[in-house]
DNA sequence: TCTGGGGTCCTAGGACCC
DNA sequence: TCTGGGGTCCTAGGACCC
């Protein structure tokens, strides 16, 4: 058996409403309102998914209660639920608030193989958190994670070392990573349904029908490799924030939003303590066309104004269109983000150690914009495979 | 089916440099 | 005077993920 484990949580913000609110329990729940946030699984039943608009999910579904997310509460059962995955194993990956990777391989000696621990896993994130979650156990991440969505619901699914070809191979396309609606065509007019059908293909065949990077990745997940990048780009690359600005935005709507955008990001981007080379204007227009504009700076900055007064040199440029074609929202993201110096990312839990404190600082003395990380998965950082030395 | 807010990565053409 | 090949950066667009 393998030993890498990817645990979800099953319809995370349902899942949250229904344990806080027991009238919700056994019912359909739409948490979300214009657009459909998460859906429980009585209203996945009914056809409900996420990303669907809010007046097409009550039509399918028309005695949902739909219920407006309360991310605080969202992000305090992540973070006692990432306590208990980091209680498990000090390999943990964080993929997003409500899932991550477990590489239990080096517990074998203290804690025994990838099963009984996963099924522990499972427990405790019930007992003490109160909500169901999924797990795949495999020898690869990717494999881990095919199965923990087909466990779901609040289910446990392995993929033996011995039978992944046969497990992989008898999945449709659309299960391989990187394949949305796009690839799916793409691969569907080739008369590839199965992965099985694209392990037959080599690489260059592959390239051909869906471009030479994609062509390379699913080969490689095919054919029982896991491409995954190595764990190393550890930081955020962009920071963005964007609005939508309902039926018919006008372009000073467009602006003002722009400016408190601006604000929001440059407030992000000073707290995270970085720098922005390069501002990206993003728009949406009446008929779903999507465009961006962006500019790199002369040099990186930090300051709100500095990124306010390029982005809305962007948004100028494109006022005749923005006020042809109306307006329907508008973002700003910020790229080039510095990472020079040392990154320290150590796997902590709280304790406190003042003789490496006293270390880390000489080091951030030494180099300067020096970051240091205690490893929270709120801001989707990795966690190292072994300290830094 | 008419669509929210946050991200990541890849491709491709042109400018520019050696 | 005309020409080649290679590399990096910038910009825009697109696909995908949660």
């Amino acid at each position: 058996m393998g030993s890498i484990l990817h645990a979800d949580l099953d319809a995370f913000y349902a899942s949250v409403e229904q344990r806080d609110d027991p009238t919700l329990r056994g019912r359909p729940v739409i948490v979300g309102g214009g657009v459909v946030l998460a859906g429980s699984y009585e209203a996945r039943a009914r056809g409900v998914r996420t990303a669907m608009g809010g007046r097409q999910a009550l039509r399918l579904c028309p005695e949902a209660v739909v219920v407006r997310p309360r991310f605080e509460a969202y992000v305090e059962a992540s973070r006692a639920v990432f306590e208990i995955f980091r209680d498990t194993t000090p390999l943990v990956q964080a993929l997003s608030i409500d899932e991550a990777f477990l590489d239990v391989s080096g517990l074998r000696r203290l804690r025994g193989p990838a099963l009984p621990i996963a099924r522990e896993l499972r427990r405790r994130v019930q007992a003490e958190v109160g909500l169901p979650i999924s797990v795949g156990i495999a020898r690869t991440p990717y494999l881990a994670k095919v199965a923990s969505a087909l466990a779901k619901p609040d289910g446990l699914l392995v993929v033996p070392t011995d039978g992944e070809l046969r497990f992989l191979h008898a999945l449709p396309v659309e299960r391989l990573w990187g394949v949305g609606d796009v690839t799916a065509a793409k691969l569907h007019a080739a008369r590839l349904r199965r992965v099985a059908d694209v392990a037959r293909l080599s690489p260059a065949e592959l390239s051909a029908i869906v471009g030479r990077a994609a062509g390379h990745h699913l080969h490689a997940l095919a054919t029982g490799h896991d491409p995954r990048r190595a764990e190393t780009g550890t930081r955020r690359r962009s920071i963005g924030a964007q609005h939508a600005l309902g039926g018919r935005g006008t372009f000073a709507e467009a602006d003002l939003a722009l400016l408190a955008l601006c604000d929001k990001v440059g407030r992000r981007l000073r707290r995270a303590g970085r720098t922005a080379g390069t501002v990206t204007v993003r728009f949406r227009f009446g008929d779903y066309r999507r465009s961006t504009s962006s500019r790199t700076l002369p040099r990186p900055t930090e300051s709100t104004t500095a990124v306010s007064d390029v982005a809305r040199g962007l948004l100028l440029a494109r006022r005749d269109e923005i006020e042809r074609d109306q307006i329907t929202l508008v973002g700003v993201a910020l790229s080039g983000l510095d990472d020079e110096g040392v990154q320290l990312a150590l796997p902590l839990d709280g304790e406190a150690d003042p003789a490496l404190d006293r270390t880390l600082d000489q080091v951030a003395e030494r180099f300067g914009n020096t970051a240091v990380r205690r490893g929270s998965h709120l801001d989707r950082s990795w966690e190292p495979r072994s300290p830094v030395q």
